[in-house]
DNA sequence: GATGAATGAGAATTCATTCAT
DNA sequence: CATGAATGAATTCTCATTCAT
């Protein structure tokens, strides 16, 4: 096992395998992602994964944090550059669709992963997702820009409706994710908005 | 293999059976509902689920059909009833909610399976509830009830917000559904009315 | 897995299994005694002996149990039968190497196992090994035969003698275990009474 | 492979290493001492091990002469320094429990290694063993000190008894080697001597 | 019709060993 | 000399499926 401190050729044989990890999940689903399939996608022996992973759990541990990494730093700069909480709302969506279009099999990866470990240590992950959004709709809320909704169904819906699109995408892969981008910003900018 | 016209006894036995799939989806998860634990729920040996059904495939496959029969037997005649668009939207999310109250487990089969099964004859159904939605969608915008939003976004966002639900219930299995279901029409009547 | 109430054709393949696990440990030894091996041994798929032991654990246990049933059948009566704790001993270390004589294979089979499985379950075999022996020492000091011996150490000692036997008995499957009970008996014999 | 005339530098590693893998077999046992394991505890490269002494069998025997040494060196001095075949029987006893006290790891490692190596070159060691102390056997019985026993008998009987100590200690290590040696010496004596 | 024992492939993982750096 | 990443075979175990009874 390696040790703490990773050499420069570990971290790059670590990143090549997540990212075959990555493809295998996005292209064959988590179930037929076994460790042999990955390995034969990287090109290397099966029990290279565990020497540098440990085991399975965490090399899809390394993938998830990865892929989080990635997303975090796509979409949180585009939130926090907002100065109302219904344009911070608007960018949340926006960043997550947009994260699809650039990084669309880490995203599949990612989903395959939480949807699959049930009772796993990524259902937390969902609950962070909804808890994150329920600052943006609580800012909203305490700005009286939005109206007063029950946060968690709100974040419920609204994550949702996002996690339902790289679903969406696997079957169909050539939708035109501007047009969806635009009616989902639309739709919970419609529902959130306090009334005239 | 059984013929196409099944005695009665054949059909109490296939019954049975989708009874126990059912549940040992909804409680060990698609990966651990392994045949022979389903039969060992069912108290009958496994290959009795091979003789009658064939293969696991095929019994995943009668799970589906049963539970989506179950699942439009609720919710068309109350959507039907309605008589306007924006009406049958409401009673659409309502009676998704509501299947949910009344048949939890099969349910979480359910999307245990179609979440599961990626690549499987279940993208298909998806398509279909999509499609299904669409025509409410339609009604709406044909009457001039529902503003002009793309059909196809409209109807994943929906379908999205109310498939998130059973995984949310998953980890939350005391969640308030009465209110969930007041604010999902709430917000997709918003999303889709035509501003005054 | 098989039911609890197990049928006849059931116990037959356990005993066939049970039988070749202890001809494979006696032969090869505990390192090469694979589930692979054991198998190949009895002419079956490697999947059979998981399907009626449920894991190799089960059925090394299950050889254990089925060796100290042999040796407890065999010796105990031999051991009650005597008036005295001299004769008592005598006969302890007796029936312990008619065993060896009667039973070869399987008792090298247990010693494997319990030599092998350090931390296992099976150190606990040891203490109640010594701790049935002690019943008969302290038998012989309370009635004055023996002298005022620590009765652990003449257990161990005891013990350690006779499991010596089977090691050596491996290398030299030839030597006359006639000589060695004589010899074993006169030596504990000597060791443990009052003087004169 | 180094050359037959080792270097300075070169012996003091092939004593770290083999060092390394007493503790490790002797904390581990003989299973969980893998070359990794011994190499992680060494703070080296699995790869040296390998370059030092070509192969685990190489470390293996290593090891065994390494603490055969340690005995001999403990053990022949001070039962060469007897002058009646009595004394030096208990000054075997003696020093072999003595060995213990002072070297714990060592004899547990040797001791795993004699135990798991079944077919390997280590019987060999038993065999030795035991001729070496049938001449102390054999020298009482010239002398007239000790009864008229099958040395081979009893050469198992004290070795047994002996080789019991260490696998106690492993699982009892408060256990009191005092009261241990003493009834070892005693048990002996009393077994070996001559009848008035 | 029903049984349940048997199959054999595939899963994750560990191991001693090798070899380019 | 030393490294440590890579190998590939071997391990235990699970699974959907088959078939003699």
């Amino acid at each position: 096992m390696p040790s703490e401190s990773r050499t420069f050729i570990e971290e790059a044989r670590r990143a090549q395998i997540i990212d075959c990890a990555i493809d295998a999940l996005a292209t064959l689903g988590y179930q037929q992602a076994s460790m042999t399939k990955i390995a034969k996608l990287a090109k290397i022996s099966p029990g290279v994964i565990s020497y540098h992973f440990g085991g399975k759990d965490e090399l899809i541990k390394a993938v998830v944090t990865h892929v989080v990494e990635l997303a975090v730093g796509l979409m949180v700069p585009r939130i926090m550059a907002q100065t109302t909480a219904a344009a911070a709302l608007t960018a949340y969506i926006e960043s997550n669709l947009e994260f699809m279009r650039l990084h669309r099999n880490p995203l599949i990866a990612l989903v395959e992963v939480i949807l699959h470990d049930r009772d796993g240590p990524y259902s937390g992950q969902q609950e962070t997702a909804l808890t994150d959004l329920e600052k943006v709709l609580d800012w909203g809320q305490q700005t009286g820009e939005f109206r007063d909704f029950d946060q968690r169904s709100m974040a419920i819906a609204i994550r949702g409706a996002i996690d339902a699109v790289p679903t969406y995408l696997i079957s169909n892969p050539d939708y035109d994710l501007g047009a969806l981008t635009t009616e989902l910003t639309t739709i919970f900018s419609l529902a959130t908005r306090r009334p005239a």
